[in-house]
DNA sequence: CGAGGTCTTGACGTGCTTCAAGTGCTGTGG
DNA sequence: CCACAGCACTTGAAGCACGTCAAGACCTCG
């Protein structure tokens, strides 16, 4: 238990440090934060819309996403969070807004109380910059989640979102760009890129037979990866990585 | 022209003690800044998509968008500043992302230079919570595009739009949320929303013949604010105002 | 007075949704 | 160890929202 947080700080740390450099002693700082472990179940609610609660959320495993619920029970996800990723951190300066929050898969989160973040950041301006920074990269994507859904088409979209996770997650140390976990069923896909889960099927089916990806076992293997950031049009400067993620080979 | 910069700065200051507290020493700090005042032409992009620059820059007057484009040089646009919002408050903390600004009708901006507003951060911890807490505010609008662009109608979609920049004119006290400018194109209102040109006319007439806005010389009037809000579901609580916005009389 | 952008309209095509049914998996209790 | 319930996935057929293409009207400004 205990070591499940530790290393949940570890990869949440390493995931600033992506970004902005610490001291040793903010390091230190922020592995030391304290939280309780809570388990839920794949398809339960963490946060319901609009309700507001005092801690953020570290993803420890598992796959959290945000969520906005139309009047008739329809959901569109617009962010999702893996292992290493703070889901509220933006509430540590701002009450939770309408938004809800959901268990994508079986997930372990550890609760951080937003008084405690809060401390820090005053504490140390090094880490208040470093907060701020990471609430950036939330925006960033979002805005790309716009362009994605209102201008490209399903399969277009589908290989977006997959670049996408593909890099975060090899950059987590959770997989790589091509081979990596998205315990997500075709439905809840169907949520993040604002497509009926019978169209995310059929979309799904055309990649797989023009060979560009391969799942099985709540995985996605990327056959070709560079097709498949074609087929995206994927620029993954908008992650805000420092490293050029480029770099790496497909 | 420095008459125009002390209300720009005044209304941007106006922006962040609606969601933050800030002392009278940092409140001047904000009035105190300097920057000069550009004119953009209107459908001029202020920024190239990738291009860095070392200034932020606050509306004075006009409309500016950020906008993705797809490799078919169709755009989509993820946000809209209005007079008395920082289109850059977030490159204080990050580099540009492969985003880019446009004027969307003529614009006066204010360019402020990167490290005065981070000098103002570093030195004031309070201005370092509102800046970051006013980029929050991007992020919840962000989010809910997402939502609105992904599963919502065209009709219901652009009655979002309108409520949106309704609230928030009304809010920078340029408009009323019943009378308000949106100097857009028909063009442009499609970029934002996602869909066609030819769309957005045919939506628009429906809106108009079911008596709920009515659009003359650039401005949108709300015949009926609560009929228009019912078909957007909208649910002001994302623009993050601490006054209730729903206070007011439809 | 002409050029070019903006708005409008019509006809037609298509990507995605909707509805409906059926298959396969997994886990749970008798 | 089997029966069955429930969820995820798959498939087909039909409909609709929105896109595409094309043309014409209106307006503004040089």
């Amino acid at each position: 238990m205990i070591r499940n947080s530790d290393a949940a700080l570890q990869r949440f740390l390493g995931r600033l440090l992506c970004r902005s450099p610490l001291t040793d002693t903010e390091q230190a700082a922020i592995l030391d934060l304290r939280g309780h472990v809570v388990r839920v179940a794949a398809h339960r609610d963490i946060v319901l819309p609009g309700e507001e609660t005092g801690s953020a959320c570290l993803v420890v495993d598992g796959l959290v996403a945000r969520f906005d619920q139309m009047s008739n029970g329809t959901r569109q996800i617009t962010s999702l969070y893996i292992p290493g990723d703070m889901c509220d951190l933006h509430s540590v300066v701002s009450p939770t807004a309408g938004w809800g929050l959901t268990a994508v898969a079986p997930t372990v989160t550890l609760r951080i109380l937003h008084s405690d973040l809060r401390e820090l950041a005053i504490k140390y301006p090094g880490i208040a910059f470093a907060f701020w920074r990471d609430t950036t990269v939330e925006t960033s994507i979002a805005a790309k989640w716009v362009s994605n859904v209102g201008r490209r088409e399903a399969r277009s979209r589908m290989a977006h979102l997959f670049c996408e996770i593909g890099i975060r997650t090899e950059r987590a140390g959770i997989g790589t760009r091509n081979d990596f976990p998205l315990p997500m069923t075709q439905n809840q896909l169907g949520d993040a890129l604002g497509l009926t889960p019978v169209h995310v099927n059929r979309t799904l089916q055309t990649l797989r037979q023009d060979g560009l990806v391969a799942t099985e076992n709540r995985r996605v293997h990327v056959a070709r990866w560079k097709e498949l950031a074609d087929v995206a049009e994927f620029d993954p400067r908008f992650l805000l990585m420092t490293e050029r993620p480029d770099a790496v080979a497909a």
